[in-house]
DNA sequence: TCAATCCGTATC
DNA sequence: ATACGGATTGAC
């Protein structure tokens, strides 16, 4: 039933006139009288007889294609229950509104709809609940299937997965039919998207589909092109929100239809119908674009996962990067770790230098403004003198104000190299963009002014400095506004914004990441392993040491992060940041749940709720407005209790017309 | 004792 | 939302 009230959240029991037996088939969208009201629905399944002692008769048959599988129709129930949320909104999630239009065209054969799949059923039909399914991430017990000693080089499959001893096994597989899972830590200057292919490749050879969620629509293109080369034509879908109603909807159908095995996309492909699920994969699921933010806000690496747990599917969470998330399905057995060996990631890695707390800087002696901590600088001249591209890193624009002097407007400079200064946030003092000294008692050099005010410095800003600091070099940009995919191979300079840097032919011969301080300081749970995150992804784009290239951060060497990076080792660092959020009770040691509205309505929801056994209630603290955020917290052995108990109480409350709404979010990204 | 009304609950 | 049943109330 297509309503959004919590307490409704459930099947009924309608009996199918005879002139819509053949068209009420499970997974049809259907009309049906509710209350008095004509409301949409699902058809859910069809059964000889019902409990109801008076059944009303659907009403129509919206469309006759089975948009919901049952294999979507199960793994919806059970994400709805994972996240306190009700089936209904899920299905939203899971199927795109339907277009009329493309539905008719483009069928092979005309008139033939799909096979009904109960043809002997009595005219009635009822729908029942699937049950609930374990969530995945909770569910240990049935072990990866990688085996664990290493493969002698005469494997077959593609040579990228060989730098990774398991890597052949893994695919091989994939092919064999089985449901092997893994965590894969990619190697800097890593073809990911070629990697995932094959992947997608392995499985289909073994007769079976894949889903690939990756974050936005530049890795999107680039899986695209990768999965279309190692399929061949016509083998894979992209489904993406981007699409538009028509294409999403075609690219749907297509899936749902068998006509391709592979859907790759992002987050609105998470649900992607296939037949056969061989494999489900994700890439970079560090990245905050793959939660939605719809209700009941699943995250795609969660969906994933609960369906490979429910299909037997294999599983692919890879990235430069590793989540505590994925360090945990690693941690509990669940998955099983595909790493380089230390020598591979050595022989891979660029250089990569800390530049923090040492002074000393070089002045560009044709740019009086703008001057890098010496090794950035030196980094990126040599690169250039190499006729190699370089790469900076910035925060987004508006992400970081930048100040200036509030009485004559010169913009404000650190007083030890001169990079602008900004401010990371409203009460915090301004710092230094570049070597990120903190200016306390700033003066203007101009007016001798001590008031600063914002001012917006983006990429496009940054790229006009650093031009001035390398005079006669091509910059360009790369953020929000303007995307660029991918750059030549000579000198030049490329300023891009964390998920926007460009792939330079042959590597980067250096590549820059500044403003490291304002990613370290957040006052965020995954501040840490949001920093590692970006610096990994944008390193990875720069040459090995051996090809001469180098990656400097401006950032305290002795950081766990920073640390991290210079070891190319995200394994170690999810490991320590895991083993740091059991210590502090934080997800995914533990689930949380968020109950955010006004005070009384958070209350009351919280009143009505029969939390389970060591359930923690914490705050309240104040949320946008009006509105107050409550956290609950309980050891995952209760998570589905925690879920169930919200999901109900919000039933109740629904169920009595409370006025005021609540916000249900189990595993929210922001915590604090 | 019965009917009008109120309130809470289910909605196939 | 709306319809229904059971409870409640008020008038005969």
């Amino acid at each position: 039933m297509d309503v959004p009230l919590a307490h409704l959240d459930r099947p009924f029991d309608y009996l199918v006139p005879a002139a819509l037996d053949e068209q009420a088939v499970p997974g049809t969208r259907v009309k049906v009288r509710f209350a008095g009201q004509l409301v949409d629905g699902w058809l859910l399944e069809r059964v000889a007889s019902s409990d109801h002692p008076r059944l009303a008769y659907l009403e129509k048959v919206v469309s006759p294609e089975p948009v919901l599988s049952p294999e979507v129709s199960r793994l919806a129930r059970a994400v709805a229950d994972r996240y306190a949320g009700s089936l209904a909104d899920v299905l939203r999630l899971a199927v795109p509104p339907r277009h009329a239009r493309v539905e008719k065209e483009a069928r092979p054969d005309g008139a033939e709809p799909p096979a009904p799949n109960a043809p002997n059923a009595p005219p009635a039909s009822t729908a029942s609940a699937a049950p609930p399914a374990p969530d995945a991430s909770t569910a240990p017990e049935s072990g990866a299937e990688l085996p664990e000693q290493r493969r002698p080089p005469a494997e077959p499959g593609p040579d990228g997965w060989r730098d990774y001893p398991a890597g052949p096994a893994y695919l091989r597989a994939l092919t064999d039919g089985r449901a092997p899972r893994a965590v894969w830590s990619a190697l800097a200057g890593e073809d990911w998207a070629v990697r995932y292919a094959e992947a997608v490749a392995a499985t289909v050879a073994g007769g079976r589909g894949a889903v690939v969620v990756v974050a936005d629509n530049r890795d999107l293109d680039r899986l695209d092109a990768a999965v279309g080369a190692a399929l061949g034509p016509g083998r894979h879908v992209c489904l993406s929100a981007a699409l538009g109603p028509a294409r999403r909807y075609r690219a749907f159908l297509a899936a749902r239809r068998g006509d391709v095995p592979v859907v790759i996309g992002t987050r609105a492909a998470m649900f992607a119908p296939v037949e056969r699920l061989g494999l489900v994969a994700i890439w970079d699921d560090g990245d905050d674009l793959h939660a939605e933010p719809r209700a009941p806000y699943p995250h795609a690496r969660d969906v994933l996962l609960t369906r490979a747990q429910l299909t037997e599917a294999g599983v692919l969470v890879g990235g430069y990067a590793r989540t505590a998330e994925a360090q945990l399905l690693l941690e509990t057995g669940w998955a099983r770790e595909v790493v380089a060996d230390r020598a591979t990631v050595r022989a891979r890695t660029p250089a990569i230098a800390p530049v923090g707390d040492d002074p000393q800087l070089a002045r560009d002696p044709g740019a009086a403004t703008a001057r890098l901590p010496s090794l950035a600088w030196t980094a990126a001249r040599e690169a250039l003198r190499a006729d190699l591209p370089v790469l900076v890193q910035v925060p987004r624009r508006g992400y970081l104000p930048s100040v200036s002097c509030a009485q004559c407007r010169t913009p404000a400079r650190c007083a030890h190299c001169a990079g602008p200064l900004a401010l990371p946030s409203a009460s915090a003092p301004p710092a230094c963009r570049w070597c990120g000294r903190v200016a306390a008692a700033y003066a203007c050099p101009e007016c001798g002014g001590r008031r600063l005010r914002a001012a917006v410095t983006g990429a496009r800003r940054t790229a006009e400095e650093l031009g001035r600091a390398f005079p006669g070099v091509s910059v360009r940009t790369s953020g929000r506004d303007e995307v660029l995919d991918g750059v030549p191979g000579g000198a030049g300079l490329v300023i891009a914004t964390p998920g926007a840097e460009p792939v330079a032919e042959g590597g980067y011969g250096a590549v820059l990441l500044l403003d490291s301080w304002a990613l370290l300081t957040r006052a965020d749970l995954r501040a840490g392993e949001e920093a590692l995150r970006r610096w990994l992804s944008a390193a990875a784009l720069a040459r090995p040491a051996g090809a001469g290239g180098r990656v400097v951060v401006v950032a305290d060497g002795a950081l766990a992060p920073v640390q991290a990076l210079l070891r190319w080792d995200a394994g170690w660092f999810a490991a320590r940041e895991l083993a740091e959020r059991r210590e502090l009770g934080f997800p995914p040691a533990v689930r949380m749940a968020s109950v955010t509205g006004l005070p009384a309505a958070v209350a009351d929801l919280l009143d009505e709720a029969r939390l389970p056994d060591g359930a923690e209630v914490l705050g309240p603290v104040p949320a946008d407005g009006e509105r107050e955020r409550m956290l609950v917290r309980v050891p995952r052995a209760r998570a589905a209790a925690l879920a169930g108990a919200l999901h109900a109480a919000a039933g109740a409350r629904s169920a009595r017309k409370a006025a005021d709404p609540v916000r249900l979010q189990v595993d929210p990204l922001d915590l604090f």
